[in-house]
DNA sequence: ATTACAATTGAGATTGAGTCTCAATTACAG
DNA sequence: CTGTAATTGAGACTCAATCTCAATTGTAAT
């Protein structure tokens, strides 16, 4: 997904900010990942790789990569955030199984549509959401 | 608002667990506040009123509260959990500015469907969902 | 009432995600 | 190449929330 190196890299610049080696590093890892993944996780698989950055740089990058819209974040309620691609992956909101954990993801045209209305009646600019349903899974209820 | 009290000492009572000065003291409080609050707002309110209840105790009766249905918990994206009385309040979700941080209320009998309707479709049973618009509210865009 | 005991409390330690600091390093425009 | 503003990283720090455990309290049974 070269795309999104293309993407971050004019909006890095069309803010003064530099494409560094470490910044490419993590959007390469995270462009690896069709699912979700945690900040930690990113740390560990670049340190594997023996292609580090630090803690800071990480949440430093993954922010000015939520900012340019490469990737969003996501809160499972686990205490911590979830990032996740939105480049080549369809608009889609979660459900959490608070049993077991997994995650079901489903199309959200729905909610846009209504996010638009309601902020058209309140004279709000939408800029970002969260919405989620917690509960239990078919195998768990 | 005793109607509250009622329903949490019968909540309390199907698991075993007691109704302590503490624990009526935390939901009081919070009978007072028709709005939205921190955990940390509690903890000053109540020293003030030389009702003390610990940082530990509140958090917990918080979690009972919530489990017991009279109280929702909500993420406005500080940080940290906020609070609100669910009994005598029509449901509602959110739209938080992140400008000004005003919160604007708005009913959600639609999502409510919405979510009904997914949840059939894939077998899941809600227990709970958050739903947030963030953005710019009319004085700030 | 009194007893018995599990549930509860609180002060303070602890956790853990995320942020901040600042000296050393690096990207990149000119 | 050079100048310089942006960036990095190690580790200190913050702060909400949780945990610990000895002392206390609510309640059901006697």
């Amino acid at each position: 997904m070269k795309k999104a190196v293309k993407i971050f890299a004019k909006y890095l610049n069309s803010r003064d900010l530099k494409l560094t080696k470490e910044r490419k590093t993590v959007l390469e890892e995270i462009s690896l990942h069709t699912g979700h993944l945690e900040a930690e996780d990113l740390w560990h698989n670049l340190r594997k790789k023996k292609k580090r950055a630090s803690r800071a740089t990480i949440y430093r990058t993954l922010d000015l990569l939520v900012d340019s819209g490469i990737v969003r974040k996501v809160d499972f309620g686990h205490g911590h955030s979830h990032y996740e691609q939105v480049l080549g992956h369809a608009h889609h909101e979660h459900m959490i199984c608070i049993k077991c954990g997994k995650v079901i993801e489903f199309p959200d045209e729905k909610i846009e549509r209504l996010i638009k209305k309601l902020c058209e009646k309140s004279g709000f600019k939408h800029t970002s959401h969260c919405f989620q349903i917690f509960g239990y899974c078919k195998e768990c209820r």
